[in-house]
RNA sequence: GCCCAUGUAGCUCAGUUGGCAGAGCACGUCCUUGGUAAGGACGAGGUCAUCGGUUCGAUCCCGAUCAUGGGCUCCA
């Protein structure tokens, strides 16, 4: 592998750790299709959606135009939910400026003006943009200067258009739809800034965003849609579940708490693939949270590839301010002496000021609290002397470690650790492994991009041979697992190399790529898995596969990515001892099927609105009274008791509120099975049995609704 | 990181054109003893994100910082 050749490697490398759980592989897809020019006839090819949306935000540029004549406009083409055009102009708008441009929009649709559609000659359009003509109103002094560039970007021979709705003139290849009265409903929605042409070197443009739909009844509908969606959105559903917390003051931004309700889920979802994976052979190991450097140096992900990933090195210094060891001591104590009086006069200052004389421990408590700055740290600096001396006196080297970003390396050790021979293959070590990875600020995300991730992980070290085997063993266990979760629609999405590009995007191992590929394929074809081949977008070093999934109101996940490295454990070295008394290195599956908790998890709320199934459900049973009277509370302790010996999340409501209140408490709190208990239930030896959302199911006897409930769960399933 | 918006009680949000800070829910105490989505009374809860500036006076105006959210890919 040469210098740059493996400098591509480790950004793959980075790429595909990322890309597993960051979801990112639409955004690379979609980058491909950027750097090829849509050609007119692609054009063409626009929905009537698409068209109307594309002359709405012509109509929006109309108004905009005329509320502030000099503003300049790059492009504005019709987006996923609606349009956008990206305009360059002093004043920033604002949404309170929303009404204003709408109004003048709806004066544009009112007066159903004809769009028109002009061709020119290449030098016609670029007089009319110097002109500043285009995407305005009138002749302005200046020239339409991103339209300007627009022009000269296109290929000779390229017809050019002009369209034209009343007075406004813009550059455009169309299509649109006749009359700007064809737009029936329209609505700005937010802004935000875009660079010209997504370059940050270029202009930072304000791109206004907004839809438009035939008619209002389907606009309204699109909304509702969205407010559909907001009532799932898991940080909402998260919070009033209590399933976890962002403590971004004490514990930092990313870095999710786990509430005890949350922590309930985490651990079925390990529970269950802990023993999903027991039953596929695989091991479980334990691996710290960091590493030294040299691991990362190995691995490539340092020194530069993806530091800026990961959290900064704790760095265990020497940083003494010379001289020998007896000096830097000396200067030690000087500042231990420093400290101590410093506290004492700071005690007496809080003694007087307080006016007590003996402190409470509380009160001691509340003086530590109080200590100045300063002291602090000088406090620090005496610690982290300390320190250092203690480190030269054992005679360490100083070392920084590195919070991990991933678990390959971790487990790349272990498999180095002891010599492997085929016999030991495949070695499939798991672990529900902590990684640390440092988001910029702007892509955190609720739990669907975080700082700290529990991945489930895993990393399949096989022969050569043994790979079509292994590898549809992975895909069984994410069938299997879309089944237990109730996800019918998914897709595997199967990148492939090019083989122009060998040697310079790809890993230059021809044989090894195709041979590889064809197992991958081969695998996919038989088992009858729904995927897509998609070329040209595998990584460096292997084809790769994402999987996405929708949930059931029909949004998109990117919950895991599975790849296939046949050079990665080249780099570590790794070994086994084939039949043939000869050293070769193993193939490597990394995969991770249930993604990280917290972007699974996030899914999951999402998925269900909240309304788990019994097994996942956080709290599975309440036992409610009707009445607080003793026995009726001893006999529900006594159901509680039966429920929590076989593992189940159970609890007790036995307060006075009456019965209608603690029904609504339970199902406003998502709590799956209710078991209501009277005075009748209780000397028939019954419990009433209502589950959430679905209502009362009428008196069971008690052993025969138990029984349920432990049967559904152990078979994660409905009662 | 960059642009824009937002930050008031545990939660959802009012409010103050600059002059003692508000509601509902949740919470606590008491009353209520009831059969499947809210019985009642009283009470406690706040450095109005943080820091600085203007002012007699700032939660409000100005600036900075932090955090959260929407974007920063879909090219005439």
């Amino acid at each position: 592998m040469d210098a740059n050749a493996s400098h591509h490697s480790f950004e793959a490398f980075l790429l595909f750790e990322s890309d597993a759980l960051r979801g990112r592989s639409n955004i690379e897809f979609m980058e491909t299709n950027a750097t090829e020019r849509k050609t007119l006839d692609d054009r063409q090819k626009m929905t009537d959606l698409e068209r109307l949306r594309h002359s709405c935000a012509h109509v929006m540029a109309t108004a905009i135009a005329k509320l502030w004549p000099d503003a300049q406009f790059a492009a504005g083409p019709p987006v996923e939910n609606g349009f956008y055009y990206d305009v360059e102009l002093e004043h920033r708008i604002s949404p309170e400026d929303f009404l204003k441009i709408e109004a003048e929009m709806k004066v544009v649709t009112k007066s159903n003006q004809t769009f028109e559609k002009v061709v020119v000659s290449r030098d016609d359009a670029l007089d009319q943009a110097k002109r500043g003509r285009l995407a305005a109103l009138n002749d302005r002094a200046v020239p339409s200067k991103f339209k300007l560039d627009i022009i000269q970007g296109i290929p000779e021979g390229e017809a050019i258009s002009f369209y034209k709705n009343g007075d406004f003139i813009d550059l455009c290849a169309g299509p649109h739809v006749m009359r700007t009265g064809n737009i029936g409903a329209f609505k700005l929605t937010h802004v935000a800034s875009a660079y010209y042409k997504g370059d940050e070197k270029n202009p930072q443009l304000q791109r206004i965003y907004g839809t438009a739909f035939k008619n209002k009844t389907e606009m309204e509908a699109y909304f509702n849609m969205i407010e559909e969606a907001k009532k799932r959105d898991h940080r909402k559903i998260g919070q009033e579940m209590s399933l976890f917390v962002i403590d971004t003051e004490f514990v930092g931004p990313g870095l999710p708490l786990w509430l005890p309700k949350g922590a309930a889920i985490v651990e079925e979802l390990e529970k269950l693939a802990k023993e999903t994976e027991f039953a596929a052979g695989y091991v479980r190991v334990k691996t710290p949270h960091i590493a030294k450097e040299k691991m990362y140096l190995t691995s490539g992900h340092l020194p530069k590839l993806y530091a800026d990933s990961m959290f900064p090195p704790m760095q265990l210094r020497d940083e003494g301010s010379g001289g020998g060891l007896d000096a830097r001591e000396a200067e030690l104590h000087q500042k231990e002496g420093n400290l101590e009086e410093m506290v004492s006069k700071e005690f007496a200052a809080f003694k007087k000021n307080s006016g007590i004389d003996l402190l409470s421990p509380d009160q001691v408590n509340d003086f530590l609290g109080s200590l100045s700055e300063e002291y602090q740290k000088k406090f620090d600096e005496y610690v982290h002397q300390k320190f250092a001396i203690g480190l030269v006196r054992s005679g360490q080297p100083v070392e920084r470690y590195y919070l991990k970003a991933m678990n390959c390396p971790h487990h790349h050790r272990i498999f180095a650790a002891e010599p492997r021979s085929y016999r030991d293959l495949p070695l499939r070590l798991a672990e529900y492994g902590t990684n640390y990875r440092y988001e910029q600020s702007g892509e955190l995300f609720g739990l669907m991009r975080v700082r700290s991730l529990n991945m489930n992980d895993a990393h399949i070290y096989c022969q050569p041979e043994k790979f079509a085997e292994e590898f549809n063993a992975v895909n069984e266990l994410y069938l299997k697992y879309f089944k237990i979760f109730g996800l019918e629609k998914y897709v595997m999405r199967f990148s492939t190399h090019d083989p122009k590009r060998l040697g310079e995007k790809y890993v230059n191992e021809p044989e090894l790529w195709i041979q590889t590929e064809n197992m991958v394929r081969d695998v996919l074809k038989n088992s009858g898995i729904n995927y897509v081949e998609v070329p040209n977008e595998a990584a460096f070093y292997g084809p790769k596969i994402d999987v996405q999934v929708w949930s059931i109101i029909g949004r998109e996940f990117t919950i895991a990515t599975n790849q296939v490295d046949f050079a990665v454990p080249k780099r570590f070295g790794l070994v086994y001892r084939d039949k043939d008394n000869i050293d070769k290195t193993p193939l490597c599956i990394h995969r991770a099927p249930l993604g990280t908790h917290e972007r699974f998890i996030g899914f999951l709320i999402e998925h269900y609105a909240g309304n788990f199934p019994l097994w996942l459900a956080p709290e599975q049973v309440r036992v409610i009274t009707i009445g607080d009277e003793q026995p009726l509370v001893d006999y529900a302790k006594s159901i509680i008791q039966e429920l929590r010996a076989q593992m189940v999340r159970a609890e007790g409501d036995y307060g006075t509120d009456p019965i209608k209140a603690k029904i609504q408490k339970a199902e406003q709190s998502k709590v799956h099975t209710m078991l209501v208990i009277g005075g009748r239930d209780m000397e028939a030896g019954a419990v009433s049995v209502r589950l959430h959302g679905k209502g009362n199911l009428g008196a069971k006897p008690k052993t025969e609704a138990l029984a349920n409930i432990f049967t559904a769960i152990r078979e994660r399933r409905e009662i």
